[in-house]
DNA sequence: CGGCGTGTTGACGTCTTTCAATACGCGTGG
DNA sequence: CCACGCGTATTGAAAGACGTCAACACGCCG
């Protein structure tokens, strides 16, 4: 909601996937045609079907992408870590793509207009080529959920989902792998289309075995292995 | 699995997402890096882990992308009809991507391999836009399949299906529209995470209200508007 | 202190899958 | 020409996974 007090730098932007590899002429270019903004935790970075169509990166912070139909089901779309883009599909797509995002933490974001994006590309087909690349993981992953929604049980798909996320965003602590996102129940069924409740059962079993941590919204897997073995299913309980 | 009797012409290529836009000398330079295949049906025109990394697309025909893992159960990610790209996604992500594609139908196939397709997309930004502007929409169709999966029941999943192969490439017919693919009940039931059985009992019922005939693997929708309503769910039964 | 957001847990209901039996069309080979 | 097998579709009965609903616990903040 406030503009920045952030002063931005030729390497804030040069460390993005979309930016990668080109001159620093053309990195300099990028920077004029950046807006930044420092954002509070709980704030909408923007709305199901504002026009507010711009492609955004993240320098710090995190950010929680959703959607949700009439009938209030809602669903996580994606956690964005710093240094990830998001809400660019809006561009590519017919403008009809719609999302929410809004901030997990204090957040900087950076962004770019439709015009600004698509004459960098014209002139810089790297930035255009880089952003298939990204778009090109995104779809990879979204083509991930098709599949383990359509034929894995519960608790695999939210083996797959902590995994997934330790992946993207993890940090090593002492005991484990700790998610650096504040993730509620909700958040994590949302995210492997199930309930906050399943998720609250299958977790609660696997800290009691010892295989992470919840607390204060933050996940610690202490057992990797395990969870591993869980997602694959090696998993024909012994019994 | 053999080669060509098939004459490429500029207009072939031109009709392409892909190529929309260019100048018609860009246009030649395409067609000189063109392979052309004509394939008969129930032809692999890829598989999974094979290094055969090409961006293809259709001129006539379809074909089926499919993903299965180890434990035997497969997904559709998605039906070609002719004028689409496919098999593209390897390219932009980690080559890890896998999945098999079918022949339906006889087929006239072309291909580009992943260094002359760079090539152009450097030298033609306009190339790498139009792939974004395919990506895109191929993700939004994505995410719209995992808000399916995560919050609707069967009968609606089966009926957005059907709407979207219908709007994907349905022919008008005297009663109706008709999906020109070749569906198995177990097509449909991979495509929108259910069984084939469950499928079955769905269409049976949809047949015997008349809003669509089944006959030969051949679908065609005789009551849209029925379909839609319950994809949309008006659908609390007038008990 | 009382409300609010979050997390846990049990009981219950139901939607789907699973399994099995049966039917039908089609091509091949006897 | 008919029989047989193969792939596909239908249908019923039974089991099971998961969602729903309700009650309750906990920490935090005004």
């Amino acid at each position: 909601m406030m503009t920045a007090p952030y002063h931005l730098t030729r390497r804030d932007v040069a460390g993005l996937d979309l930016f990668r590899g080109l001159p620093a002429a053309a990195l300099d270019e990028v920077l004029v045609k950046t807006q930044c903004r420092v954002l509070a935790r709980d704030c909408r970075v923007f709305n199901q079907g504002d026009g507010h169509i711009r492609a955004h990166a993240l320098l710090k912070g995190s950010v929680r992408i959703s959607q949700s139909g009439r009938d209030g089901k809602q669903i996580v779309v994606r956690f964005i870590a710093a240094s990830e883009m998001f809400g660019a599909m809006a561009l590519f797509t017919d403008r009809r793509y719609l999302a929410d995002a809004e901030t997990l933490t204090e957040v900087v974001e950076v962004s770019w207009s439709e015009p600004d994006l698509l004459n960098l590309m014209t002139r810089y087909p790297q930035v255009a080529i880089n952003a298939l690349k990204v778009v090109g993981r995104r779809i990879q992953e979204a083509q991930y959920r098709v599949r383990e929604l359509s034929t894995q049980p519960v608790d695999r798909r939210v083996a797959h989902t902590l995994l997934r996320l330790a992946k993207q965003a993890g940090r090593r602590a002492h005991d484990g792998v700790t998610i650096p996102f504040p993730l509620r129940r909700k958040d994590i069924g949302d995210i492997c289309g199930t309930t906050l409740y399943s998720v609250s059962r299958v977790l609660t079993v696997w800290e009691r075995q010892g295989f992470l941590v919840s607390q204060d919204q933050q996940l610690t897997i202490t057992k990797l292995s395990a969870i591993e073995r869980i997602a694959d299913d090696e998993h024909t309980s012994p019994v």
